[in-house]
DNA sequence: CGCGATATTGAAGTCTGTCAAGCCCTGTGG
DNA sequence: CCACAGGGCTTGACAGACTTCAATATCGCG
């Protein structure tokens, strides 16, 4: 076993730099998300904004509180839901490294943003931002580059969410987090981040309020795709893939 | 009846202008949704854009294809879906005048727009907007504005779309449709547009595919809130809201 | 006015939601 | 380091809602 009590508590003796990642418009090389940030822009960012540590459930935002600022998680995972008036929750994000939140409508926000694990994140005055923004205009087109980013994410779960069978919501939902949650990796030893083990660091209620499903079928869907030895639960948050090819068919067959 | 085949081809003698409608940050006046161009930017675009025009199931564009331009709908209907591999289709957005659609990932399209009326729109080659955005600074935060509101309206269809059952999610829709789709009526004259009378231009197939279930069950789901006096169908297309207040209450209620 | 496409209605099967109980994991405190 | 307690997760049984398959009715266009 690793030693855990003494890198649990290694905090970056710098905090991590503003950081925007997005898909860019046009294939840049391989990689299919970037940093958006010039060195220069994550300077400015840092100056103008105040770094937030939150624990695990705090909340950066509340939904309909007065929005004066959105903020750029650095370190950790967060979600972003919506209330219902009958109490049903709906989890429309997943949020990591690199993400923006505080989306906000005639001056509030949205939704509310909670962190999922201990987390790090710049909080950024609008007025500051509009500032830069007029000082550089190439940070207004990253921040339109973020939103389209944003804007497929969110058709994605859309699709996601609207699949038939909770099986193949769980499929889905593995692989997405296979490749975005693949950073984000929090208070937590790398021991078993790396090759086909993706660390799931929300609850099942999470999973099944962002599936639209109840925590019994999240967890019967991991049962059937164990049953079928696609994955198999080390752990409730530690899943490890047995069969990569037919957990991306799982996602998409008849 | 009325006489429709003389106003059906009544073409604007001009084409309405390019046109971008979203919610700002800031409330501004009572308007929810203002028009976000300036008239010069107007002017601009629409020497830059070619008009498009396109009857009832033409494609704007294609998913996959390469993405050499976005799209300014001025007049009609239209929707964004997309295919998976096993044939099943999800509708992700149904487009009225002063929406945008092409979004693009490493230049190819992500979803396919097609059309659900006879509509109009500007074809705005990407090459050209990049040009104006960087002659004019305020457009780029128009369009921001534009990405912000589009990605609240994901969230929220997200969130209608997983709703527990079909009643609660067709009531949610036609409210949307009320707001959204009061403008937007196309080759049909405004005779049964107005009041109370919701009109939806697409078919049940679009959207029973826009809420994740089939057919058999809007048609049950309409039937239902028929049946408890919330709305009643004139035709297919043509709703009649008998209770307004029951059909928001049928959006929440337990 | 008639035909094809669209929409509705019906019956049966399947999957998910609900309710309930038990197990396991995690984090706390000794 | 270990024990314990609480919360989280899993499993089971049942009812309800949706999907599927099939047939009929209706709409809308030529």
């Amino acid at each position: 076993m690793t030693r855990n009590a003494a890198s649990a508590d290694r905090h970056p003796v710098l905090p991590p730099l503003p950081s925007i990642k997005a898909a860019p418009f046009v294939r840049v090389r391989a990689a299919r998300v970037v940093e958006l940030l010039t060195p220069d822009e994550q300077r400015e960012l840092a100056e103008l904004s105040t770094l937030v540590r939150l624990r695990r459930h705090g909340m950066l935002h509340p939904e309909g509180g007065h929005a004066e600022a959105v903020f750029n998680l650095v370190r950790g995972v967060a979600q972003t839901y919506h209330l219902s008036p009958s109490g049903e929750r709906r989890v429309t994000s997943f949020l990591f490294p690199g993400d923006l939140c505080g989306l906000s409508e005639n001056g509030y926000y949205v939704n509310t943003a909670q962190a999922v694990t201990n987390l790090i994140a710049y909080r950024i005055p609008l007025r500051a931002l509009r500032n830069i923004v007029s000082r550089d205009p190439a940070l207004d087109a990253h921040l339109l580059c973020k939103l389209c980013h944003d804007l497929r994410a969110a058709e994605r779960h859309t699709v996601m969410a609207t699949r038939r069978d909770a099986r193949r919501r769980l499929a889905a939902f593995l692989l997405r987090m296979q490749s975005d949650g693949a950073d984000g990796a929090d208070d937590v030893d790398e021991g078993g981040g790396g090759g086909d083990v993706i660390r799931l660091p929300m609850l099942r209620h999470d999973i099944a309020d962002y599936l639209g499903l109840t925590v019994e079928s999240v967890s019967r869907a991991f049962q059937a795709l164990e049953d079928d030895g696609v994955v198999r639960r080390r752990s409730p948050k530690l899943i490890r893939i047995m069969n990569p090819d037919a957990l991306r068919r799982a996602t998409e067959e008849e």
